[in-house]
DNA sequence: CCACGATCCTTTAAGCTTCAAACGTCTCGA
DNA sequence: TCGAGACGTTTGAAGCTTAAAGGATCGTGG
């Protein structure tokens, strides 16, 4: 969470031939301002999803999102895989899977095929846990998303596609860089 | 960070009436897609400001957006109005201010009217120091964003800001319940 | 005037997150 | 078969984040 904001670095040197501040208050570019907006939603739905989690099932959102990776994939997975996943860095799965597996929802294993290669799989416990919260998360979701018509919901899909695709394209050029 | 992702909670009590996974691998509600879309771009984008304000200026993004919001009031801030712009909670900022303090690029002290209220503002080196990342931090975001076309990109800012709408009821109904 | 509730900040404990460095395992080509 | 490099994970240090509890200050209604 942190809202990265506009500059104010050229909003003084601009001339005022283009000063139409009608209702936006302060940003410069338009590219910021629909960053900011974006990462505003985000943050909005995400930390409403985590208090409730926490309020009504004590959970974190990282565990209930492990969960919800494994829960689509019976076999299980590497601790790599579920870091692309769940876009973290690998170094961060490892505590985490820890504590799920204290807790008995997740069981961990090394892989029979690769000896590097830790497997996180579901427990009949964490499945039945993590169904609970789904159930209720979907409801939230939907709730948060309740002021788009269907159709508004399909261009905004095909637009954050498009963006996505710019923005990927910018963060793979770092790694492989 | 960390990707909600969809349930597979009713995935499988679904008739096959409605099985048309054409391109969805696995989401079951729309909305669910949608926000995971939302939410990747946001992510994506988060990520690549973070590694390249690291990179290029040794910076941390919580760093850089206390620094953005002070730069756009001169006058400076009360920490919880601070904490409310940036979206994150007030005991947060009491070890970024001192980290802030300690770099000579804020300085704090106590609200004249209000004995309980610190008001933090940039100093000259602070805002020397933003000025640079901001340049930086707007070409990455433009780069970011470069895939939309102009019409699109409002198109793009109107449904968020629908969705944030929705997202904000949901938001703060939690607060004043 | 003063007690009460609201507001602002700090502190604490627990957990999340990143990056970078280290270590074991695997793969593949010489 | 053996070595170099790639890969998967862990560890450590530093920092961010939250919720909850506590202390200081403010404003207001008695």
């Amino acid at each position: 969470m942190s809202l990265i904001a506009s500059s104010i670095s050229n909003s003084i040197a601009r001339p005022d031939a283009e000063t139409r501040l009608d209702q936006a208050p302060a940003a410069d570019h338009p590219e910021l301002r629909l960053w900011l907006r974006l990462f505003t939603c985000s943050t909005l739905v995400e930390t409403t999803i985590r208090r409730r989690l926490r309020a009504e099932f004590g959970e974190t959102l990282p565990r209930f999102d492990l969960l919800a990776q494994l829960a689509k994939v019976p076999a299980g997975l590497t601790l790599s895989e579920l870091s692309k996943r769940m876009m973290v860095s690998n170094g961060n799965l490892t505590a985490l899977v820890e504590r799920l597996v204290e807790a008995g929802w997740i069981e961990r294993r090394t892989s029979p095929t690769d000896g590097r290669a830790q497997v996180a799989r579901l427990t009949a416990a964490g499945r039945a846990a993590f169904r609970k919260m789904a159930a209720a998360h979907e409801r939230w979701i939907v709730e948060m998303t309740g002021g788009l018509a269907t159709h508004e919901s399909e261009q905004l899909m095909e637009l954050l596609a498009k963006w996505k695709a710019s923005a990927r394209r910018a963060f793979e050029g770092e790694t492989a860089a």
